[in-house]
DNA sequence: TACGGGATCTGT
DNA sequence: CAGATCCCGTAA
């Protein structure tokens, strides 16, 4: 039988403004489905927020084709590439015309997945487990999440899905073993002083703590 | 059509 | 702290 955490998150849940979901969505899962046979899942340790008026955001001039995503409905993928390297995830939140998402930025991943992290050009060592999607990139490269996965339905027959925090993840932040911790976002020019990153204080596979 | 910057990561 | 590496937004 399937067990309750296997159900997807809702669209609706997502159609909220993203500095809402963003927080919520730390404790989730991200659920990737490789082939019939292989399945990744991860802890969300670490998002950040991107709406509009927000200098930072993709979609803060206007509609192109790469953002397009961004304004329609929540409960979207949104999949970029950057520095022509590594790809980033988002989730497209808030209601269909307002242009906003939520970047994944790190997952604690229960084991490694097999054959596909540390990624294509391996070095000597392997990093530690628990550090193998530390980073939005790093998060793409071990679930193997590419441009070719965006624009998708965050649904349980699709590659990408979401599901809610567990009974357990729930009771450990509501008695604040797991502090939920809110700074600035990493890595911008524009937008520096907006607090909108959020992360699980004490996870090991947060990028920067 | 051309140009240059970017929500990153790694090794020095 | 520099380099890898390429899509895409902007200007022309």
């Amino acid at each position: 039988m399937e067990p309750a955490y296997s159900q997807a998150i809702a669209p609706d849940w997502l159609a909220r403004p993203s500095p809402e979901v963003a927080p919520d969505l730390v404790g989730c899962t991200l659920v990737r489905r490789l082939d019939a046979h292989r399945t990744i899942r991860g802890l969300i340790v670490e998002t950040e927020a991107y709406a509009p008026g927000d200098p930072a955001c993709h979609a803060y001039r206007r509609r192109t084709p790469r953002n397009t995503v961004m304004f329609g409905p929540a409960g979207m993928t949104y999949v970029y590439l950057i520095y022509g390297m590594y790809h980033c995830l988002n989730i497209v939140t808030d209601q269909d015309g307002i242009p906003s998402a939520v970047l994944i930025r790190a997952l604690q991943l229960p084991q490694v997945p097999d054959g596909l992290a540390p990624g294509v050009g391996s070095k000597k060592k392997t990093s530690h487990p628990n550090r193998i999607a530390a980073g939005p990139g790093k998060l793409c490269r071990a679930l193997d999440i590419d441009l070719s996965l965006t624009g998708r339905a965050l649904l349980t027959d699709e590659p990408l899905w979401l599901e809610h925090r567990s009974e357990e993840v729930c009771r450990q932040i509501e008695q604040q073993r797991f502090a939920l911790v809110q700074t600035t976002r990493i890595g911008l020019s524009q937008g520096t002083e907006i607090p909108w990153r959020w992360y699980l204080q004490g996870s090991p596979a947060v990028s920067r703590p």
